[in-house]
DNA sequence: CCCGGTCATGCAAGCGCTTGCAGCCCTACC
DNA sequence: GGTAGGGCTGCAAGCGCTTGCATGACCGGG
C-alpha cells in the first residue's frame, strides 16, 4: 500500500504539502498540486480513513439505522441517503436494527458508538427509551426520518394530515361506509406511524359526521400479504364498507388482491386508497398519497452534512410534501349504497 | 470523548494493559482485566475505530457494492451479510454502485479502495472490465454473490441448472408448449443471470424435443410490472403457451396478474413457475425453485471473516442448493392443448 | 539459597495522516 | 535599497491505539 510518504518521496515535497494540496487546500502552487496529483495519482494512492479519520476527528462516515432493508419504504430512504453522502464523498455505514436483544444492544453500544460516524440518520423504528437516550447523547448529528420519536429530531410526512387527506378523498367521492386497514405494531417499527394513520382516519370520519364501526377496522401488517389477509376478513363479512383506506400502499394492493378474489370489482364496489406512491402502485392503477422516500434520504443526509460543515442546525420538525394521486382504484360509491 | 488514557489513569495501569484487558488478550490477570472492564464500561469508553484501524491494519469493517436496494434479492442478501457481520462485531459499508458514470467511478476509486474495509462483497452486477480489475487488484479478499463474473471468485446458485429444473417441472407435467419470460439486461444487474436463465431453458427444451417458438420468449425488467407486460404481450397473442417459465418469482407475479386481468386461469389454463421463493409468491400460490439469498448473503460474509481470520481461500466455484417449491401455480395442460 | 522460567505489566515506538507554526523567498511599497 | 507582508513549503507534534520488548515479581527445582 502506497502511503502519502511514497507520494511526496516521489513528487520530492514534503508530506504536508501532499496533504494540502491532494485536498484542495489553499496555500498551494498550481504547479506543485498538479505534481502532487500525477504522482499520487500513477502510485495509484488513496488515503487511508483510520490515519486522518485519526488526525481529523472526522470519519467521513454516516451510520444509517434501518429496521430492515427489505420494505420499500426503508429501502428507498436508505437510496436517497446513500446517493447524497455518495456525491460528497461519504460513505454509509449500514446498521440494521431489525434484530432483537443481544445483537441490537451491541448495535447500540459497540458499533454506532464506536466513533466510526460523524452523525446518524435513524429510519423512523421503535426504539426503546435507553436506545433513544444513547443516540440523544451521541454528541454529534442525529436525525430520524420517517416516523416521529419522542425527543428526537425528526423529518417526515404529516402522518395525521396524510391519513385526513386520504380518507377524505374517499368521503369527498361521496363514500360513508369505509373501512381502514390498519397497520400493526410490527417488532422494531414505529409504533406511532400506524396509530397516528388511523387516528388521521377516525378524524375525518368524525369530521364528516361519519360512523366508525370497530369491525371496519381491521389490521395487520403492513405489508401485501398482510393487506390482503386482512381484507379478506373485513370484505368476507355480511355488510362491508364502499371504500377502504389503507395505512400503505402494499396493504392497499393486498385488498385489491383480495377484492379479486373475492369477485368485488374494483372501484366499481369497493374503493381503494392507500399511502406511499410504491412502485407498484402505478401497476395496480392504485389511488394513493404519494410520498416521496428518496428524496426524505437526500434531504435528511443533506441536513447531516451541513450541520457537520457547521451550519447551525435545523430543530423545527419538518414536514416534507405528499400529494394525492388519483388513478383507478377509487370512484363514487355504487348508488345503492352511497346512502348506507 | 474519553480514550483509552482516561481509562489506563482511572484504572490505575497502562494503556497497554487497558488494550490487552479490554481485548481479551492473554496475560492479563483476572483481577485486573475485571476492574479495567469496569471502569470502561463507567467511563463508556469506546473504542476509536480510527485508531485501533491505523494501529492494526484492520478496519473491521465489509464493504458490501450492491446494484441497488429495492430489489428483493439484493435487500434479502444484504440483510443476510449484515446479520452474520453484526454477529462478529464487523461493521457493514455500504456502496450502491447502480449509478452511473461519476458516481460510480468514485465510488470504486475513492471509497472502496479508501481502505476503510477489510473485505469486499460484491452482489451480482455489471463490472466493467476496469472495475472488475481493480476489484481483483484490491488487496483483500473478495467476491461475488449471485451471478457469476469472470476473474472473479463467486458464491450462488446454479442457474443453467435452476432454469432447466424449472423448464423440466413444466415439462413433466405434460406440457409442450412453453413459454419464457426472460430477464432484461438492466443498467447495472448481472447481464449473465437472464442469459443463463434463458439457455436453461431452452436447453431443456432441446433435451424433450420440444420447439422454441421465438415468439414465447418475451423479455423484460426482472420485476412484478415487467412480467406483467411482457405475459400481456405474449398471453394476448392468438395462439399461447400452456406454461410459463419466468426468470423470476416477481415477473411470474406479474404473468399471474396478467392471466388474471386476461382471464386466463391458473393453473387450469397456464401454469406458471419461476425462480427465488420471493416473499410474495406464497400469497400468489406461486411453484418456484426456491433459493435463500439471506443465507448466501452470511455465507459470503463467513467465508470472507474465514479468510481475514487467516485461513486459506476457498477457490472453488460454490454452488448454494436450490428446491423446487410446488404451490397452486403449476398443474397438467388442459387436454385440448396438451398434444399440441 | 540461587537461578531459570512464567506471568503480569509497563515502555515506547510506531500506524499514516493533519495542522499550527516557523522559515524562506518574492514582491511591492516607501 | 530596505522592509513589511504575503504566498509556499517544511517541521514536527500529535491523533488514540497496538505490540515487541524489557522489566520485575514470583514460583519451584536443584
Amino acid at each position: 500500500m502506497t502511503s502519502i510518504d511514497d507520494v511526496a518521496r516521489a513528487s520530492g515535497v514534503s508530506t504536508a504539502t501532499v496533504s494540502r494540496a491532494l485536498r484542495g487546500l489553499p496555500n498551494v502552487s498550481a504547479a506543485t498540486r498538479e505534481a502532487v496529483l500525477a504522482t499520487a495519482d500513477a502510485l495509484g494512492y488513496v488515503v487511508s480513513s483510520s490515519a486522518s479519520g485519526l488526525a481529523t476527528g472526522r470519519t467521513l462516515a454516516m451510520g444509517v439505522v434501518v429496521p430492515n432493508v427489505s420494505r420499500w419504504f426503508y429501502a428507498t430512504v436508505l437510496e436517497g441517503i446513500d446517493a447524497e453522502l455518495r456525491r460528497v464523498g461519504y460513505d454509509t455505514i449500514l446498521f440494521n436494527l431489525g434484530l432483537k436483544g443481544e445483537d441490537r444492544e451491541r448495535v447500540f453500544h459497540r458499533s454506532i458508538l464506536r466513533k466510526r460516524t460523524d452523525a446518524v440518520i435513524a429510519l423512523c423504528l421503535d426504539f426503546t427509551p435507553s436506545e433513544r437516550e444513547q443516540l440523544a447523547s451521541l454528541g454529534h448529528p442525529t436525525i430520524v426520518v420517517g416516523g416521529p420519536v419522542n425527543g428526537l429530531r425528526h423529518l417526515g410526512i404529516d402522518e395525521l394530515a396524510v391519513a385526513r387527506a386520504a380518507t377524505d378523498h374517499l368521503i369527498g367521492l361521496g363514500h360513508r361506509a369505509i373501512g381502514h386497514l390498519a397497520g400493526h405494531p410490527e417488532h422494531g417499527l414505529n409504533k406511532r406511524v400506524p396509530r397516528r394513520r388511523r387516528r388521521g382516519y377516525e378524524l375525518a370520519m368524525a369530521a364528516a359526521g361519519l360512523p366508525v364501526r370497530p369491525e371496519w377496522i381491521e389490521p395487520s401488517d403492513f405489508d401485501i400479504a398482510g393487506g390482503r389477509e386482512a381484507a379478506l376478513r373485513m370484505l368476507g363479512r355480511s355488510s362491508r364498507p364502499t371504500a377502504l383506506f389503507a395505512a400503505s400502499d402494499e396493504m392497499a394492493i393486498g385488498a385489491i388482491l383480495a377484492a379479486r378474489e373475492l369477485g368485488i370489482e374494483v372501484p366499481g364496489e369497493l374503493s381503494v386508497v392507500g399511502i406511499d406512491n410504491h412502485a407498484l402502485a402505478e401497476t395496480f392503477g392504485l389511488t394513493t398519497i404519494a410520498q416521496d422516500p428518496f428524496g426524505q434520504g437526500r434531504l435528511a443526509a443533506e441536513l447531516m452534512l451541513a450541520e457537520l460543515a457547521g451550519e447551525p442546525p435545523r430543530t423545527d420538525l419538518i414536514d416534507v410534501p405528499t400529494a394525492l394521486i388519483e388513478r383507478a382504484s377509487t370512484a363514487p360509491p355504487p348508488a345503492a349504497t352511497s346512502r348506507l
